[in-house]
DNA sequence: TGCCAATTTCATTTTTTTCTGAAATGAATG
DNA sequence: CATTCATTTCAGAAAAAAATGAAATTGGCA
């Protein structure tokens, strides 16, 4: 299958796709922007994301114009969130990606993977801090509210963001 | 009212609740930094969080041995989310900073600063892809399907995160 | 009004993050 | 099983973000 290889970008080159393109790759990259994600990172999932064929690692950096590096690391980071994955293409030896366009699923383990490891670390450190308070001679009311607030933050971070992944249409 | 100013740090240093307050600033500058803040921005807070008397601005960063610019800035970003506000102290001239504690407020104001914006150029972005795809001559199922759930996905977005805010009980 | 402490601003420096490019690794094919 | 192409890894480069420090500004008070 060489043909695919190096087909020539204009046949796909319609401007009013091209153009929907870079608004989308735009989209996303603010909306990884807020996430908390590399600009790469949104650029790949946009480009994916009006894609109709998947596509190569080597054609996502050529299209990008960024590292096969990044194009790496990026794709990789987006495996792991399941907001992209690999599709089998018959006679040809390279992945080619798909975005996965269920959102629910990509805030579901954006979720799991950055939210959840950081709450859990917050209750240890609680935890901590309930020792302090109680290795302390005088009942310390002000600092006792405090704690209790910072639990209660915590307990509803901790139920209300899955919740709210299943509870999503999207 | 010179008295206060130079307080040596002694009389207010408990190791427990030092050990509250290191661990305070540790968890806010984590929250802070999920939220895309800078860690000064969490530390000030952190520290505030468990202050019981309002804190100047040169205590601030002397404590937190940060430099005034930054403490002057994080707590002008701060004031922008209303997650502290200064409270006057008699015969002082300084500005004296206490943290808001509900944190729904915080939340609240976070949403309307940093995320809604986001959103309404979000939905600019769209219309202009609504553009392109009508300015199309062929009717293109695929681009159509794929810009619904763009739009699904901003519109859920700006119903549901305000509302989230109004919700809470924290 | 003029002074001075408090604060803000912002050019520069420092730190952190992201990207690159090339070498190492892996994996399919002849 | 050697070759070739695809992918990963990672040290160093580049870019971006944050912090500093000093000059400019503000605002209260004598």
């Amino acid at each position: 299958m060489i043909l695919a290889k190096n087909k020539p970008e204009v046949l796909t080159l319609d401007s009013n796709i091209r153009s929907l393109e870079l608004e989308s790759i735009e989209f996303f990259v603010r909306l990884m922007g807020i996430l908390g994600m590399p600009r790469s990172i949104g650029e790949i999932y946009g480009l994916l994301y009006f894609s109709e064929t998947p596509l190569s690692m080597d054609r996502i950096a050529s299209k990008l114009e960024i590292s096969i590096g990044s194009a790496s690391q990026g794709l990789k980071t987006l495996k792991s969130l399941k907001a992209v994955h690999s599709s089998y293409i018959a006679g040809d030896r390279r992945d080619h990606y798909t975005a996965e366009t269920e959102f629910r699923k990509l805030f579901s383990s954006f979720i799991n993977d950055e939210i959840m490891p950081h709450l859990e670390s917050a209750k240890d450190r609680i935890s901590r801090m309930e020792q302090s308070l109680t290795t302390e001679k005088k009942l310390d009311e002000f600092h006792l509210i405090r704690l209790e607030k910072l639990k209660k933050l915590t307990k509803t971070g901790s139920r209300l963001l899955p919740a709210l992944a299943g509870f999503l249409k999207i």
